[in-house]
DNA sequence: GGGGCTATGTATAATGA
DNA sequence: TTCATTATACATAGCCC
């Protein structure tokens, strides 16, 4: 029965451990789920642990549940086309520098045809004639390097992306100024990692890889 | 003092509601602590709310710290580039992609700008002679279509980074059967969204976004 | 609004089945 | 190993300032 005052430390015997964090994560599901109901707040949760093969999962009724059920409904390939925010971004993308590249690329192509037309039939209309002066064509085409093509906007596709799902200030001042953390303490002892994410919906939810 | 068992129910007043999240998020957050603490955990927390600009965060000093600070001592221009798993990813495509389409494009159009001079040429010496039956090009240049280069590969940029970052099977499980989540009851009232997600760190950390 | 207080409800460590 | 029990530590609702 309850004795001691919770030594906080890491639980060095591996089946306690287990026990604790088996307690603890129900326990913490619960004080989850009663914030969500007290304060009205559409809850989205994971939990993924080295004891359980699948994580917990919780979510509301409300939005989340809602916006999958829509995608359920959807067919297989536009579901897979709206599945995630950024593909749908990043295809818009490509497809608009497509459009352009081809555009561009015709314009190239019908003026270049055309000057070199007409450069080989000067030559064989004078082909009797002195061969003419090297000609510096006065006005070369416009030319549009191709490879860089996706490289002449000042951002990236993710860079718009990130703009796009409104990446907050906030996550910006925390990857420069991590030592700003007051959250910080050296908790957590390697093994595991948690996150905890918490985003009203108005803003459209937010998250990222951090790893390379 | 502390009278009610604590209705389980949507706090109707607004500061009551808004004094009862924050201290209720204060504990979470000593919860979560403890958990990382006792049971060795590398945790990794972002609780972003309505009742504040500034979400609070909480991050162990060992996996994301030391990550961090890795970038931090980056140059700009590589940091930018590793920040994000993603965006690294997809510049590697679209370079990719755009090498291949610099060199089509140059191919295509150095084959047919040769079977337009031919064909001129044809044609001007012919001048006098009656013109020419209409003439089917026997093998059209090879043509690549611009507009779909990207669309060549099966799976698009994003389905592959998600490839490349692993995502685990559990998430199509759950994105498919989100009927069959054993944890999710009709908490929440439609106002904010709040993300637990615990992974651990030998596997590239894991998220997205989830809205259109 | 925020911080402190305290009675009370809740979570859970230790134990035993 | 997991479940149930129970004493106790902990979290927090309601108040006050």
């Amino acid at each position: 029965m309850t004795r001691k005052k919770v030594k906080l430390a890491f639980i060095s015997n591996d089946c306690a451990r287990k026990a604790t964090f088996k307690k603890r994560k129900k326990g913490l599901i619960k004080k989850v789920s009663e914030l969500s109901t007290l304060c009205g707040i559409d809850i989205c949760a994971i939990i993924y642990s080295p004891y359980e093969s699948q994580p917990d999962v919780l979510l509301d009724n409300h939005g989340v549940h809602r916006v999958l059920a829509q995608f359920k409904r959807m067919p297989e390939m536009e579901r897979s086309k709206k599945m995630v925010n950024q593909e749908s971004f990043i295809r818009q993308r490509i497809s608009k520098a497509s459009d352009q590249l081809k555009k561009q690329h015709k314009e190239n192509r019908e003026k270049e045809i055309t000057q070199e037309i007409n450069k080989r039939i000067d030559e064989l209309k004078k082909t009797t004639a002195p061969p003419p002066p090297p000609q510096q064509v006065a006005t070369p085409p416009p030319h549009v390097p191709i490879g860089n093509l996706f490289m002449q906007e000042q951002k990236s596709a993710v860079d718009l992306t990130m703009d796009a799902m409104q990446r907050p200030q906030w996550f910006t001042n925390w990857m420069n100024n991590p030592s700003d953390h007051q959250q910080m303490n050296s908790f957590g002892h390697g093994d595991e990692m948690m996150l905890l994410f918490c985003e009203n919906n108005h803003n459209k939810m937010w998250s990222n890889a951090f790893f390379p």
